[in-house]
DNA sequence: CTATGGCACGGATT
DNA sequence: AATCCGTGCCATAG
């Protein structure tokens, strides 16, 4: 179900794989971009656009209906279940610099990369900034750090802007109320006042939970709750109470809020990503029905050469012609590794959804370890190629997750889940040696360093530091 | 003395 | 070739 059409039959060349290799570990609004940049480059190249389904956007092959909206039950008749069904879906997504091109922004920094995070951020503000406080923003939210906090001071932005600190402050306070809320704020407890502040329009918050941010944020970070209830001179079930209120509804690291998990202490600098490549849903609500798996095309329409450049090659002639054929040229080329690039994802979500399925409808616990080496073997194609298809890339779950798709090849994942489990479930805080134990009659033989090691990843503190359940 | 975290090493993975 | 991961050893805190 490929919507690319190219008339060539040039064999592989050096180029070709080169510029395959490149485009596999684009993500699909990288991708936009670069065929925005090659459409514009190439007059050779042109896009038609197409029809899409109204209700799920996807591409209406012709006049039919739209395959999925209309006929959600396909599976339900005689489909091997195991099978998943992988197909390439176009769909829009938002061009990565769009909204902050606007000529000024002479900073290399600016320029060296537009993570996925500002941009964000961006857009839904842009409305609401008035054209001169633009570049303030674009300033603050490309100096945001791994946890989507601001990494320099507002007073170094303000001399650095040659703008006054009060009109900073009113650009940072847009940020903060943009969607990952809180985020550009100058430290954890900030992010976590402006996340009350916002939850309390709506819902009804603990008086204290304003009071413990404010006064004892290093005491709650380490989870010393004897320690703040004396000092706050309240009682501890109240701070147990209201701990417990900040760690299920706030987020003292905006730029995770997409993993949707609480890490209290565990400092992993994981990119965030917030438009997937691809997308995991089910056919039917039938446990067994086949999964489908999309791969996020950034086009709505065709991409083909211009039939109408043919012709001119055939009328032209001389370097003229010349001139002409190269673009052709290099026109299909560009097509056929795009074709390339989708084929092979293709194949390997294929794959991949195949193997993992329980993961993916059981959750985490049910990961299978895969090595990208093994699925290499598989698929017979290189290493590095599984590799560069993997990395910087998301995929949605069929819950609403995103997550990396490496993801899917964390060797370790299921057993910190297990561990995870382990240490809810039993009511007395056990130390590593006997989490290693226990593990291991579940079948996951781990050293009690690693046991250690995975329990910080989760951000679990240790044994003497856990409240005890009595 | 016990439980943990830091450092570093070797093997696997990318 | 570079990086990641599990693990052992050792210092340190309680």
């Amino acid at each position: 179900m490929f919507q690319l059409h190219y008339h060539t039959t040039r064999p592989l060349t050096t180029a070709h794989l080169a510029q395959t290799m490149s485009l596999l570990s684009l993500t699909a609004c990288e991708l936009r971009q670069q065929i925005d940049s090659e459409l514009s480059a190439n007059p050779a190249l042109e896009l038609i656009e197409e029809r899409r389904c109204p209700t799920c956007h996807r591409l209406l092959p012709g006049s039919a209906a739209c395959p999925i909206c209309s006929r959600p039950h396909q599976s339900a008749a005689g489909d091997a279940a195991e099978e998943p069904v992988v197909f390439i879906s176009p769909r829009e997504v938002f061009a990565g610099g769009g909204g902050m091109e606007p000529e000024e922004e002479p900073e290399d920094r600016y320029a060296a990369g537009v993570e996925e995070l500002p941009v964000y951020v961006f857009r839904q503000i842009a409305p609401d900034l008035s054209v001169e406080d633009r570049p303030l923003a674009a300033h603050l939210l490309t100096n945001l750090n791994e946890d989507g906090l601001l990494a320099i001071t507002l007073l170094e932005a303000a001399r650095y802007l040659h703008v006054t600190l009060a009109r900073i402050q009113s650009v940072q306070r847009l940020i903060q109320r943009a969607d990952p809320v809180g985020v550009g704020s100058a430290s954890v407890e900030e992010a976590l006042l402006v996340q009350l502040e916002m939850l309390s329009e709506f819902h009804k918050v603990p008086t204290l939970a304003l009071r413990v941010v404010k006064e004892g944020m290093s005491l709650l970070s380490r989870r010393q709750y004897a320690e703040l209830a004396r000092q706050l001179k309240v009682t501890l079930v109240e701070v147990q109470e209201t701990a417990r209120f900040i760690s299920d509804n706030l987020n003292p690291f905006p730029s995770r809020s997409a993993w949707g998990e609480r890490h209290q202490v565990a400092p992993a600098p994981t990119r965030v990503y917030y438009q997937p490549d691809m997308v995991i849903s089910q056919m039917s609500d039938r446990p067994n029905g086949s999964l489908l798996v999309e791969i996020i095309m950034p086009l709505c329409g065709t991409l083909r050469i211009n039939p109408l450049y043919r012709q001119a090659i055939q009328e032209s002639s001389g370097e003229q012609k010349d001139a002409l054929r190269g673009d052709v040229e290099r026109a299909s080329l560009f097509v056929k590794c795009i074709q390339q690039r989708n084929h092979t994802i293709q194949r390997l979500m294929q794959r991949v959804v195949s193997m993992q399925r329980e993961y993916i409808l059981r959750g985490e616990k049910y990961l299978k370890s895969v090595t990208r080496a093994s699925l290499a073997l598989e698929l017979e194609v290189h290493e590095s190629t599984i590799s560069r298809a993997v990395s910087n890339k998301a995929v949605q779950m069929p819950n609403g997750r995103i997550v990396p798709l490496s993801r899917f090849f964390d060797r370790s994942l299921n057993v910190r889940t297990v561990l995870r489990e382990i240490i809810t479930k039993e009511p007395h805080p056990l130390n590593d040696s006997e989490l290693a134990v226990l593990l291991a009659e579940n079948g996951y033989h781990v050293a009690r360093r690693t046991v250690a090691k995975y329990r910080a990843m989760e951000g679990i503190l240790p044994a003497n530091l856990r409240q005890s359940a009595s």
